[in-house]
DNA sequence: TTGAAAGCGCTACCAT
DNA sequence: ATGGTAGCGCTTTCAA
């Protein structure tokens, strides 16, 4: 591996230079950079970023914490973020936290004791303290928060749309499915979802389920029709719930939607997949990683934030599995 | 942030006798390694991995170099190599290719730049020539090879069971999905697949797709039903695919199984979700993670490697896309 | 058993 | 416009 040495060598100038050359900062005559250019390409010459990295004390790259990189809506996510610091120069690092607070503070470390210039994390963890004096700023993505910058879609908004829809289709016995208590944005659809249906004409019961998991989902769809066999009507906590659902009705007969409307909530891509194809509110994922990176960018530098929360509206997405609106006039 | 020399001084001691006493190398007096560690607490030390990194050019980072990481098999994958990789102390730093080369060959660069101590490839390229003197050991999963060590599934007989379980159960007009030229895991399957039919006494015509997303998936799936309508059975690429065409075909009114048989391949975790569920060839992307994982640590360690192309089986699914065999005797 | 000092590759200050 | 050099935090000889 060449260094900056064997450049300056082969140029016949100092390291200095070949270092003022190479960042474009301070004189270099275009001779020189031209001299410098061609040893470079000679050399195949790459700066060292670890060295770089010691003396800045400061890399170019950025963590990425997921909770759970299973979930088919947080590679979503991290595509938005990585296209965008793709375009600005910046890298990468993504570290799965699997819904574990030991390996989240780990992934922590390892980003700090590797300098990482900024952190996105999307965790669902509410130990906060964990991202204080961090010596790097960072902005939660998925996750509201008041002390740090964060990116978070309207979950209120999203409750609330979700239970307007279904109520508006017909459902008369709605069951809705409470996602995991430590998790705020699941929270904040199911507050959302119960003031529509307080103020509504409906019967309604809760279930909860115990994480946004494969496996528990699948749990929680065979308990619900063992429960709640008069059912009408589902809201589930995300689309995985909902996909789960839809799959255990179909398997006992449960006509779908005529029988019984569900609607899941983030529209994943799997979810246009399933038959029927799944109603849902969709959270704009990729969007929503975007707007994140390009916030911890604008921190990074030091542009002023004049919006350090930002709210990202949710939508309906009318498919299949919800009735066709009776009402249009 | 507290640098060794800050532990040095409060502990009384030198530098080098807490790095002696960090690394457990060299001697240090039972009391003095006391003092240390009670200067290390007090302090809250972390050691600099960045200089560490400079000096030894080795660091504790493993690089992961994904395809694609919306594709459900690949969180799988890399799941397995996070779980074996922490387990022994290294850290995972994941990278998106996006099957775009350019992208590929950029994180190539960010892994040596940032001197990762070794690094895993599941991408797809041909292009081999990007792998060569990295300076650090290269596994490749998911993907053949002679010159590199590999971890991969056993395509040919996994095509190979499709067909055969296909046949078996009774479709005589099918048509066989192939996946993307470039890919040579897809193209083994298809192998595997299109030898068995040869030799079985049945109809079959081939549909290129075009990629493993999504989006081609969707567009496969209405272009199958056009083309080729007598269609009974699809051996599809992957679960992708497969679950497209099972949706294509239910919007279609198309019975599944009774009318048209479909066999996926990979075993996502979305498969079983589906209704009906999809019969598929399932790849243990989980422990091919955890091999790949493995046989890297032993490369790094410089144990002797007695295999250094692992081939794991793949084993036949059988779900509700399929019909039950009818002979079993 | 311990410490002084060189050096990993780079940047930035200060001379020239 | 260019070069010498200190120093980022750590590990590792080598000497004591």
């Amino acid at each position: 591996m060449a260094t900056i040495r064997d450049v300056a060598k082969k140029a016949g100038v100092s390291v200095a230079t070949v270092s003022r050359a190479l960042n474009d900062k301070g004189y270099v005559h275009e001779d020189t950079r031209k001299l410098i250019n061609k040893a470079i390409q000679e050399l195949n010459y790459k700066p060292n970023e670890v060295a770089r990295s010691l003396y800045k004390k400061k890399s170019r790259l950025i963590g990425l914490l997921l909770p759970d990189i299973r979930n088919p809506f947080f590679p979503e996510l991290a595509r938005g973020v990585e296209d965008t610091m793709q375009e600005h120069g910046f890298r990468l690092i993504i570290g799965n936290a699997d819904e574990n607070p030991a390996k989240e503070l780990d992934y922590i470390h390892t980003f700090k004791q590797n300098n990482v210039i900024g952190l996105i994390s999307a965790t669902n963890q509410t130990e906060t303290s964990y991202y204080e004096s961090l010596g790097f700023p960072v902005v939660f993505l998925d996750r509201t928060s008041r002390q740090h910058p964060s990116v978070y879609a309207d979950g209120l908004a999203g409750g609330k749309m979700a239970a307007q829809e279904i109520v508006k289709r017909g459902s008369k016995r709605i069951t809705l499915l409470k996602g995991p208590m430590e998790l705020k944005t699941a929270q904040d659809r199911f507050k959302g979802a119960i003031d529509e249906l307080c103020h509504s004409n409906v019967n309604f019961n809760v279930m909860t389920t115990a994480s946004f998991t494969f496996d528990d989902a699948e749990k929680t769809a065979q308990e619900l029709f063992d429960k709640f066999p008069e059912t009408d009507g589902v809201i589930a906590g995300n689309d995985l719930g909902a996909a789960a659902i839809l799959h255990e009705a179909l398997r006992r007969g449960i006509s779908i939607p005529d029988e019984l409307q569900i609607i899941g909530y983030d529209d994943i891509p799997l979810s246009s997949l399933l038959f029927p194809p799944l109603s849902t509110i969709r959270q704009p994922a990729y969007d929503m990683g975007k707007e994140a990176a390009k916030l911890l960018i604008a921190i990074i530098n030091n542009e002023l934030i004049e919006q350090k929360n930002i709210q990202l509206p949710v939508t309906f997405i009318d498919r299949q599995t919800t009735r066709k609106v009776e009402d249009n006039g």
